[in-house]
RNA sequence: GGGCGCGUAGCUCAGUGGUAGAGCACACCCUUCACACGGGUGGGGUCGUAGGUUCAAUCCCUACCGCGCCCA
């Protein structure tokens, strides 16, 4: 053993514990006859730098790994980095605009080679930040979501699903980000509300047509006017008598001069504004679904925009329109309008407007080609086992939010513009061929929509397309087929008008070009719980040991993004559900309580954190903070006050070890005679259970306060103050009757208490832990693969209660001397009176306990003498109380017994007289109180019957507290 | 508009159908031989408001007020 330094510095210590932990597999040792727990960790994004939320959501999530390891389990923590799309094709952008480059000067092999070259020097930011934060991650199987093999999971349930109906092309509506320019799904748009306008316009009626009040014109009101270029129709309400007689006319359009059609729909709503709205089925969500009833085709729809959100001709619109950004458009629109007499009105209001939840630009509505997922069909297996309780969400109140989202699900976008990400596997073929014996046209339609020109073929590698291609194509021209892949971006692609050729009379070669787009990154990450296992070779056992993972710890934030699609993917792909609990935990937020975001400027960096007071602390916080449904909100003090708790810890086993006290060679508890050791055992014991419990329902904050305080206010407070008497009795300062064998059992009990102490708190602080753990002696495995405890003992509930008045009489004895201003330094003489034989023996035993701790010199009795420093004064009897008082006097009372506490002249008397008083109130005011509710009948009656017996027990102990206070006070006067 | 959560000591938070707890902060005392990142003692709360249920409500129910989040 060596010495300890005085105070805990976790700079010296952290980093070699890890590296040792790492480089010795004690992450993941080999157990294979162990029952497996499995954890994967949210996979952080590879360009990511740990923030305040990864060090509490992996904190949790290390807690759980170490706990279980120590219990003997096969604790699988997977971990892995996510390539994330658009993030880190903008680091990468940013990185080249810098340099004044652009990704477009690249190509599209070239940028994701640029790509990968900064995932090797920068992509391991975060995962070396999670070593300093302590996580026992499985570094050896670390993932990337494009790994090969991760990759070919993600293509194989692209396919697959295909190939089930599940995903599927189409042309609709989708949330265009012009600042990205890609889709992004539902979920990246977040509404916020702006201050607008809503503008009124007057449409005027074609053909001479008239409302039946006479107006040449319908007014319609919007907070789009740009929009109005690509107008298709008015809709009116059929049921509404104003416009009964238009229906079916038409209406010129301003600016383009283009005729649309009045037509009746329900979403035109009589109440609201005129009860005529424009319909701009191209631009707007619900606009889409009511140009779909009035007979327009997806193809037919007017596109106004490109993907810049800049006008581009799509019938009517004047060249000086042409190029304008939409919010240009809006201003020129409104003037034209007003220029021409047609501006009615402008109405102040607030507007929900969709942003990108990544760029920040306001989403445009945008009519393209998409994939979809169908998600509605993947949510009944969640939703089922949910209900069922196969997947337990925790906290509960989650699972109305889980439901209500799922019940409410849209057609998933996959399909995301970028380079950087999993290449949709599916390839184009035309369907529009010119024939071996002519040049006229043949359309085969594929059955999706009426303007696709193009097979599509769906497979997981290209081969097996071009086989697919040959056949179909075979089929339709009975013709021998060759398949040439070519390159959109390729002169030839571009050259060429209908991707096919005679070759010679009986052979036909088709261009196939692959889909340039990549899927949205969640896609992905859903498949984490399998994939990273080795999911789908047939060949990955790890599948089969640790599918269904056994716990899920994640943010609430990202439950749709991520855990809800991993449950869809999961139980579509494996048949059973990815984890068998998810537990959700909350942001952590500034101290002010607000969300911290670099904008504001109020982001806690944990490594500062872990710098200033180390990852113990730190992570001793996350957890004492993390309870269940709220949010953490930082408070640097507390992070402050763990690291003391470290420091204190660190002293206990300092002072242990300078005691004799070392490495524990027992699981089970030593045997103990003593009432302090017996005492100390049994409330490891307690603790222990508090503990198990408290993890079992993933209550980290009760956890983290059981083992707090039981090393604080048990171990340290009490225990290692009571032994010091039977210690240090060899330095010969006290003369007791403690022996050899006591010391002994003391130094043995004492270290298995303190090895309890160092497993139990390991998954909280396991920095700290390991090293003292070492510290107490040579050990035959690492504290990370020690054994959890397994006591093998009871409380004592005899040493328990002797302890419990120990320190209740110490606790007394010390509030008397401070409030009467008793020096800290002046040891008292005592004497006790009214001591039945239970208490005498409890003096007789801890007299130099209570010596120490209340700082009595001498203790007398009236009938014993107890300790051989003490000597008795006045007659065998006792002195009578009045002569106890001679030079005044402080009264205890301790159960039946009252101590009186010999002052010699320095006593207050009127202060004792105030404190005696106080006290006598309070125990006459709780008598009082319980006698109340035990006069009341209907108490005695309905009550339960403990409750009752409670009551009086209680109603006993403070009548008879009062009654000695009251006769203490009746001595003095 | 719908859903969820929160409101307990100066601050940050636990908690329970039987008269409220912790950490920090505060006040006073103590350089007692593990620890001043410490030890000891103490002050401080009509448990958001108003009703209801109950023998008993901070806890359960209802309404309201205030704050936050999610969805439309």
């Amino acid at each position: 053993m060596t010495e300890l330094a005085k105070t805990f510095d976790p700079a010296s210590i952290e980093a070699r514990w890890y590296q040792h932990w790492e480089a010795n597999g004690l992450f993941r040792p080999e157990r294979p006859d162990a029952q497996p727990f499995t954890i994967v960790n949210p996979p952080p994004n590879v360009t990511g730098s740990l923030h305040i939320g990864h060090a509490l959501d992996n904190t949790l999530q290390d807690i759980m790994i170490r706990y279980e390891r120590l219990r003997g389990k096969d604790a699988l923590w997977v971990v892995g980095t996510d390539h994330a799309g658009i993030a880190t094709q903008m680091v990468v952008e940013r990185q080249l605009n810098a340099a004044g480059q652009k990704r477009t000067d690249y190509s599209r092999e070239a940028f994701i080679d640029k790509v990968w070259e900064w995932k090797a020097e920068s992509g391991g930011t975060i995962t070396g930040q999670l070593r300093r934060l302590g996580c026992s991650m499985d570094w050896s199987r670390e993932q990337f979501t494009m790994d090969p093999h991760f990759t070919r999971a993600v293509v194989k349930v692209f396919v697959d699903l295909y190939n089930e109906g599940l995903i599927y092309r189409d042309k609709r509506l989708v949330n265009w980000d012009p600042g990205l320019k890609t889709a992004i799904s539902d979920l990246e748009v977040e509404t916020r509300e702006v201050q607008g306008k809503f503008w009124h316009f007057r449409y005027p009626l074609a053909d001479g047509v008239r409302l039946d009040d006479g107006r040449d014109y319908i007014v319609v009101a919007t907070t789009r006017p740009e929009t109005m270029l690509a107008d298709m129709a008015v809709a009116v309400n059929g049921a509404d008598a104003r416009y009964a007689s238009v229906i079916g006319k038409y209406i010129t359009l301003p600016i383009t001069g283009r005729r649309i059609p009045i037509v009746a729909d329900d979403h035109a709503d009589p109440e609201l504004g005129s009860g005529a709205v424009k319909i701009t089925p191209g631009h707007d969500f619900n606009d889409f679904e009511v140009g779909k009833r009035a007979g327009f085709a997806a193809a037919e729809m007017l596109n106004m925009l490109d993907a810049d959100a800049k006008v581009v001709q799509c019938g009517g619109i004047p060249d000086e329109y042409l190029g304008l950004d939409r919010f240009e458009a809006r201003k020129a629109v409104v003037a034209a309008l007003e220029a021409a007499g047609l501006l009615e009105q402008i109405e102040d209001r607030v507007i929900q407007t969709p942003y990108g939840d990544r760029s920040g630009v306001v989403i445009e509505p945008w009519l393209t080609d998409q994939w979809y997922v169908d998600a509605e069909a993947l949510t009944r297996g969640p939703k089922r086992l949910v209900e069922r309780g196969t997947i337990e969400i925790v906290p509960k109140s989650w699972e109305k939010t889980f439901f209500h989202w799922m019940d409410n699900i849209q057609p998933w976008c996959v399909s995301r513009q970028l380079w950087w990400g999993h290449r949709i596997p599916a390839w184009y073929g035309p369907s529009c061929v010119r024939t071996p014996n002519g040049f006229s046209t043949t359309i085969v339609a594929t059955g999706k929509y009426q303007d696709d020109a193009w097979f599509e073929f769906v497979g997981e590698s290209e081969n097996e397309v071009i086989e697919a291609a040959k056949k179909k194509y075979a089929e339709i021209t009975g013709l021998n087929i060759q398949i040439r892949i070519i390159d959109q971006d390729s002169s030839e692609y571009k050259s060429e008008a209908f991707h096919a050729r005679q070759i010679d009379p009986y052979t036909y070669e088709f261009d196939l070009y692959r889909e340039t787009d990549v899927l949205d990154t969640w896609f992905s990450s859903a498949l984490w719980p399998f994939a990273t296992l080795g999911w789908p070779d047939d060949t990955a056992p790890l599948v089969a040991r640790h599918y269904p993972n056994d716990l899920l710890i994640s943010g609430f934030d990202i439950l749709f993004f991520w855990c809800a699609r991993m449950a869809m993917q999961g139980i579509h792909f494996m048949k059973e559900v990815p984890w068998k609990r998810l537990y959700l935990h909350g942001l952590v937020r500034a101290a002010d309580g607000q969300k911290m975001s670099k904008s504001k400027g109020n982001v806690v960096d944990p490594l500062g954190l872990i710098d200033q007071y180390g990852a113990d602390a730190l992570r001793f916080f996350m957890a004492a903070m993390e309870s269940q449904g709220r949010d953490v909100k930082m408070d640097e003090k507390r992070v402050e006050g763990y690291r003391n708790f470290a420091t204190k810890l660190w002293n206990a086993t300092r002072f242990a070890m300078s005691n004799g006290i070392g490495a524990s060679s027992s699981v089970a508890a030593p045997p103990a005679t003593l009432a302090v050791n017996k005492w100390i055992i049994g409330e490891v014991v307690e603790t222990l259970a508090a503990l198990d419990k408290a993890l079992a329902e993933l209550r980290f904050d009760a956890a983290a306060n059981a083992i707090y305080h039981f090393v604080w206010d048990q171990f340290c407070d009490w225990y290692l103050e009571l032994i010091k008497p039977v210690l240090q009795t060899e330095t010969g300062h006290l003369t007791t009757n403690y022996n050899h064998e006591h010391r002994t059992e003391t130094r043995a009990v004492a270290g298995w208490v303190l090895d309890q102490i160092l497993v139990m708190l390991h998954p909280f602080m396991p920095f700290i832990t390991e090293e003292l753990w070492h510290a107490l002696g040579q050990r035959e495995y690492d504290l990370i693969v020690a054994k959890w405890p397994e006591p093998g003992a009871a409380v004592d509930a005899e040493a328990t209660a002797d302890i419990e008045w120990l320190v209740k009489l110490v606790n007394e004895i010390r509030a008397v001397r401070t409030e009467l201003g008793v020096p800290a330094s002046a040891k008292l003489k005592a004497v006790i009176t009214e001591a039945n034989d239970l208490t005498l023996s409890r003096i007789s035993q801890n007299l130099p306990s209570i010596s120490r701790l209340a700082r009595v010199s001498e203790l007398f009795e009236r009938k014993f003498k107890f300790g051989s420093e003490i000597t008795l004064t006045g007659p065998a009897a006792g002195p009578p109380d009045k002569d106890l008082l001679v030079g005044g006097s402080a009264q205890v009372v301790v159960d039946e017994a009252t101590f009186v506490l010999l002052l010699e002249g320095v006593i207050d008397i009127a202060a004792e007289k105030a404190r005696l008083s106080k006290a006598k109130d309070a125990a006459e005011k709780e008598a009082a109180s319980l006698s109340a509710r035990l006069n009341n009948p209907a108490f005695v009656e309905k009550a339960k019957p403990e409750a009752v017996e409670k009551a009086r027990a209680d109603h006993a102990e403070k009548s008879a507290e009062a009654e000695r206070l009251a006769a203490a006070l009746a001595r003095l006067g």
